[in-house]
DNA sequence: TTTACTGCAAACCGTTTGCAGTTCC
DNA sequence: GGAACTGCAAACGGTTTGCAGTAAA
């Protein structure tokens, strides 16, 4: 199955290398949100060489381009989420930073006119915060 | 009028001195939500001895005795918010990175069940994007 | 061949920390 | 008096940047 990603780069002339093709892939890969270290990482699994500068500017042309979305949900490192096709929320475990995709609730909060304060709203972030089934457990576990 | 954050870090046995008051009362002052410098520079003019590590460590502090809450809702520096009585949304400008708040909507969102994944819910946040008005009026200008 | 990407290392920004000195209770 | 706070400066983690070298088209 050839990646969705690479085409859609390639359509848009982008100059495609083996370092660039790594990040991509390894993005398309997970079904998580990685910051950019653990692309990094995962991207020197398959090719040693590639240093962090270059992973950090092949995210950030990727973000430009509209290709990821970058998500700043708790403090750190921001994450990146490739899944930027459907609008979906996120469930964020408050101990161990796991970032998970919801698929967005029907009906989407708006601001009420009168709060609006003369913004100009043009979109709604949902992010649940709570503990993920792993610290939820291990939480328990303390507690007693 | 006495200061209600003051009166109550009192009762919490809160050791007063000139640096934490000072950061109290800019924290209380104000409706919109400060960052760690400018906090800094608010409470320096006041107090110009103050050090930027007595800031973060007495909002920290803040932080842990559940006065204040940490907001991160864009990159760059946390922002505090002294208003934790009623929960309420926000409202962020993409282009300066203002925060105000909004009082929440009446119905919040919840996870389905089915695609809670194990995790314990505790909360949401709701973050509106858009522009402020300031912002929007530039925008507006420079594409014509 | 040319333009643009890579790697390195140093710089950067926001934040935290160790420590010596000082102050609040 | 003693625990707790302050200021300084150095360290820190995440990210960006300048530059010389290299490779994609």
């Amino acid at each position: 199955m050839a990646s969705d990603l690479l085409d859609r780069l390639r359509e848009q002339q982008w100059r495609l290398s083996p370092q660039r093709r790594v990040v991509a892939e390894v993005l398309e890969g997970e079904h998580v949100h990685l910051t950019a270290e653990q692309v990094h990482e995962l991207a020197q699994r398959r090719l040693p060489e590639i240093s962090r500068a270059t992973v950090y500017n092949t995210l950030n042309e990727l973000v430009a381009m509209g290709e990821i979305a970058e998500v700043q949900v708790t403090d750190g490192a921001k994450r990146y989420d490739p899944n930027i096709g459907d609008t979906h929320d996120h469930l964020v475990c408050e101990r161990c930073h796991t970032i998970r995709d919801v698929p967005s609730s029907g009906t989407r909060p708006t601001v009420p006119t009168r709060a609006r304060a003369g913004f100009l709203v043009t979109g709604v972030d949902i992010t649940y915060r709570g503990l993920c089934p792993d610290c939820a457990r291990a939480a328990r576990r303390k507690e007693s």
